[in-house]
DNA sequence: TCCGATACTGAAGAAAAGGTAGGTACCTGA
DNA sequence: TCAGGTACCTACCTTTTCTTCAGTATCGGA
């Protein structure tokens, strides 16, 4: 969320829903509230710090909700909202998309 | 391009996809080539070094293609590969997701 | 003769994103 | 008494991404 105006509809979800990890934990959260070590190990290559800042930044913006339990030890749950579930949804094609095409995609070379 | 595995389907189309521009580029490109100049002006705030980047990142990809034609004043054109496109359709809910919620987000405070 | 238009390239630096390593607090069980 | 598990936070540093600004080559037109 940096920006104040966006050309289109897909500049606005880009800035939502940018960056490495975002689309990535939403993905995670798809079938029900994840506890934050679910979500850690779920993610994979995602580190500590990355997954704490991007779910303040999903919850900032109301893709997620976070409940906390009072208990010890501590435990809290993450899970998508209704524009959250809604934004899902809307990844489902690109998801297929990378899936049908991922072996193409593997064998890019990195150069 | 920087993974050589990925988790899924979305993770693959991420890393394909993902930074600040691509998606916008390969939007607008989604009804026809256009010329270099013409993708400047169409993607508003991109500046040159970025958009030549991801250009040739995408061509590098697959996704798009690109044509010269030798003249004077120069004249190159971009459009869409079929991978291109079908990576395009697959963008669309999400354009249309934000679309729908643009006032919402714009409306998230800063902090 | 010099400006403008086109499509770039390269250097330099700022800003954003991400990773590592440490620490906090609490209670449980050994 | 002390390690273990939970969910974090903080400081520091590196990497990646993006921007700015300058410069290249060609030709037509003023």
């Amino acid at each position: 969320m940096k920006k104040r105006s966006y050309s289109c509809g897909l500049d606005a979800a880009v800035d939502v829903v940018g960056g490495k990890w975002k689309a990535l934990i939403l993905w995670a959260l798809h079938d029900g509230p994840r506890r934050f070590g679910e979500l850690r190990r779920g993610v994979p290559g995602i580190s500590e710090k990355s997954l704490i800042i991007q779910l303040r930044e999903m919850e900032h913006c109301g893709l997620v909700h976070r409940e906390v339990y009072h208990q010890v030890p501590p435990k809290v749950e993450y899970s998508l909202t209704d524009l959250g579930t809604s934004l899902n949804q809307a990844l489902i094609p690109l998801g297929e998309w990378g899936e049908k095409h991922m072996k193409t995609i593997e064998a890019i070379p990195a150069a």
